[in-house]
DNA sequence: GGCCAGTGTCTTTTT
DNA sequence: GACACTGGCC
């Protein structure tokens, strides 16, 4: 007899013991409550909390399970963590194999492009050229699938690689290097290394194998392949790997995530058990219809039912406004509202949007409300540069090798060492393959510096040297020591400015995030276990569902979290799907576009609010927008909240004005005469149309763009083609772009031209 | 040799 | 609109 409080299903879940089993968790179907309550139940049978590994997706999630653990089986500590976190732990045990101490730091992203420009240097490429963000990225996609430095080289000779590949074959290597002597990893590099670690040490393998008797991995549909592989490698010997997740919320593709993984499981593991939760308890029958009718056009996916025993609720709302602003402020009113009647709490709202880029107005409507709110990222915390200022002497303390770190804070505060001399340092210790740190605490051997520059090391090494006697304490004391004798906030201290307050502010929320570390209970305390906190904390770590805020954030950061009312803005073309999706001519990539907005609209609990605009400005700049093509897909009755203030896009282009026309807005007509002319995609832009055309017949290009036809550029906006010129692949096009009246020239085969109409 | 200001470029999502 | 880089000035 299955407990009351748990579905049939659930309980299944929750009582099957041993052998692999996959966890098939619609929205809202109580995934983390089933993985808790099995985490119970195994300890219940006698397994050892010590035997159990949960991963997670975020550090809050894993926090969160790790006190309802507690909370059911007073006492019992298991180890839950992200994949990250897991990684950093077993390489500061284990790395000395792949040649990392334990003091190893961990570089982010900016980090990551600093060294790449680095290598970038040593190999005498030119930056500009090739620039450290794209070379970066095909790094880190190669980490994901697990191609090694050696592996990328030599699979770019055997085939014909793009001259980008060339270049990265070349820096990847030189990189790695690069990271080891500065004994750091980069993100990926906690996984490959783990990954390589198991693939190549039996020993060690089967011992954490053993060790960690049952795994359970949640969102595994937003798993790596060296995740997966890590995951594998953990369980040949115990076989008692549960994965719980759905494929219709994966929507991390960009950054590796393989939906694969969760679709080929049961192939992956022998007697696979596959249990469904169907039962959806925390969204109305509205807004899960909703969601179902979207996604049932994502055509790479397995079908799946969502039901609710919930009562049926408000109707899912779409609402246009004029512009941004008006958008935010109508929400910004309409919360102020529903909290001063007494129907709501702050903390019951919820407002995602697809890019960081919107959250700036709504930011700025809620505050003039006087609304209180929290956001997820944005700039986030430890991004900012006095933030990162100070976690780089922390860097440096704990790992003296830190090249990045030596680079960031020796001529920060300014203390007169200068690009040249930092040059001529750097060339130096390079050439006697020494950390900079060392080379700077003997500046006299370094030839060419002037008498001023090495005092200046000197006094530099000596600081450095005397803060890392002090480096066991607390970490909140040894941040103040680097204050002090730095210092740091000098500047800062008497400036009126409202920029310094706020740096100010900042470096005080360090210190008192440093001190919370310091006091946190049963954990071992240490600078490394501080950095890597800093290093691994994620957008959402810091929200809380009792402070009595609005949330902001991204869909994607949303993922996991449930509010009583959402809002979803700025559901138009090339924002969701956002404009890159749309670019390759991928269905996949809008696929995962689609999942996301499933994300969004099945957080909400009672009341879905989704709105677009007739202007979005972004990016400086004011454009028309175009309706999503995933509106009609939501079968949502539209409301006109504008006031007429400005003219709609189909006004402009003399079409029927409603904002959402059943089945004649320019970009379905559009849709429906490219599908009759053979099934070419929604979207197309002139590169794709031009090269299309080509593989047809030469003789009949004009396919493409015609005088007089409307088109729309991602930068400009909305335009009309005045002149065309060239033919084949040079062919050109002239538009003039309403919005500003400029002109401008392009090559078709060339540019991101869209026809709308 | 170091610092600041102006110009040019890029602009999704995140560990 | 933000940030990085370059060039000029002290």
């Amino acid at each position: 007899m299955p407990p009351q409080d748990l579905t049939p299903s659930q309980h299944a879940a929750v009582e099957f013991f041993e052998g692999p089993l996959l966890v098939l968790a619609g929205p809202g179907s109580g995934k983390t409550r089933v993985i808790t309550r099995r985490i119970a139940r195994l300890v219940d049978r006698g397994v050892s909390p010590r035997e159990i590994l949960a991963i997670t997706f975020t550090n809050k999630a894993a926090r969160e399970m790790a006190e309802r653990v507690q909370r059911l089986l007073p006492g019992t500590r298991v180890w839950v963590s992200t994949f990250h976190r897991l990684c950093a732990r077993l390489l500061r045990e284990y790395g000395a194999e792949v040649g990392l101490q334990s003091n190893f730091s961990i570089f982010d992203t900016s980090d990551q492009h600093q060294l790449i420009k680095q290598t970038l240097h040593d190999l005498d490429i030119d930056a500009a050229h090739f620039p450290p963000a794209k070379i970066g990225h095909q790094i880190s996609q190669a980490k994901n699938e697990l191609i090694s430095a050696a592996d990328y080289a030599r699979g770019f000779e055997e085939r014909v690689g793009h001259h980008l590949q060339a270049v990265v074959a070349r820096v990847y290597p030189q990189y790695q290097k690069r990271l080891l002597a500065a004994n750091a990893v980069d993100f990926d590099d906690l996984l490959l290394h783990v990954a390589n670690l198991l693939a190549e040490n039996e020993e060690l393998r089967s011992h954490l194998d053993q060790r960690f008797r049952f795994i359970l991995v949640d969102e595994y549909q937003d798993t790596n392949r060296a995740q997966y592989q890590i995951v594998a490698s953990l369980s040949r010997i115990e076989k008692n790997l549960c994965a719980t997740g759905d494929p219709d919320q994966s929507i991390y593709g960009w950054r590796g995530a393989r939906i694969e993984n969760i679709l080929r499981f049961e192939r992956d593991f022998a007697n696979v058990e596959v249990i469904r939760l169907e039962d959806n308890f925390r969204s109305t029958p509205e807004i899960l219809a909703t969601a179902d009718r979207l996604i049932a056009h994502n055509r790479h996916r397995k079908p799946k039912v969502l039901r609710t025993p919930n009562a049926s609720g408000e109707p899912v709302e779409l609402r246009l406004y004029d512009d941004g602003r008006a958008e935010a402020d109508a929400i910004a009113q309409e919360i102020r509202s529903l909290v001063q009647s007494g129907q709501r709490r702050w903390s019951d709202f919820a407002i995602f949007y697809r890019v960081n880029a919107l959250s700036r107005v709504v930011e700025t409507a809620l505050a003039r409300q006087r609304i209180p709110t929290q956001m997820a990222g944005g700039v986030a915390f430890y991004e900012r540069a006095e933030v990162k200022d100070l976690i780089a002497y922390l860097r440096l303390i704990e790992n003296p090798r830190d090249r990045i770190a030596f680079l960031r804070v020796v001529n920060t505060p300014a203390r007169g060492i200068g690009k040249t001399t930092v040059n001529r340092l750097a060339r130096w210790a390079d050439l006697q393959d020494l950390p900079l740190l060392d080379a700077a605490r003997n500046p006299r051997e370094c030839p060419g510096l002037s008498k001023r520059a090495v005092l200046a090391l000197q006094r530099f090494g000596e600081l450095m040297h005397e803060l890392v006697d002090r480096s066991s304490g607390p970490v909140a004391e040894l941040l103040r020591q680097v204050l002090t004798r730095t210092g740091y906030t000098t500047a800062w201290q008497d400036s009126p400015s409202e920029d310094d307050t706020q740096r100010l502010a900042n470096v005080d929320e360090l210190v008192s995030a440093a001190r919370q570390y310091d006091e946190q209970p049963d954990v071992e305390h240490s600078l490394s276990g501080f950095l890597e906190t800093a290093s691994l904390a994620q957008d959402v770590d810091q929200l809380a569902d009792d402070r009595g805020t609005v949330t902001l954030m991204t869909l994607h950061s949303a993922k996991g979290l449930e509010f009583p009312v959402v809002y979803l803005l700025a559901v138009e073309q090339n924002l969701l799907p956002h404009e890159r999706s749309l670019r390759e001519n991928d269905a996949r990539q809008v696929e995962e576009e689609r999942r996301l907005l499933f994300v969004g609209i099945t957080r909400a609990e009672e009341k879905l609010v989704l709105t677009h605009t007739v202007r979005r400005e972004l990016h400086g700049r004011s454009l028309s927008t175009i309706p999503s093509d995933f509106l009609p897909e939501l079968d949502v009755v539209s409301r006109d909240c504008t006031g007429g203030q400005f003219e709609s896009f189909e006004d402009r282009l003399a079409a029927p004005r409603s904002p959402f026309p059943k089945a004649s807005s320019p970009i379905e007509r559009l849709t429906q005469s490219l599908q009759k002319a053979g099934g070419r995609p929604l979207l197309t832009t002139g590169a794709a149309l031009a090269g299309e055309a080509d593989a047809e017949t030469e003789v009949n290009l004009p396919l493409g763009f015609a005088t007089g036809m409307r088109v729309r550029h991602p930068r400009y906006g909305i335009g009309i083609v005045v002149e065309t010129g060239g033919y084949s692949r040079h062919r050109t096009v002239t538009v003039e772009f309403v919005d500003d009246q400029r002109r401008e020239s392009f090559i078709l085969s060339k540019c991101p031209l869209q026809p709308v109409g």
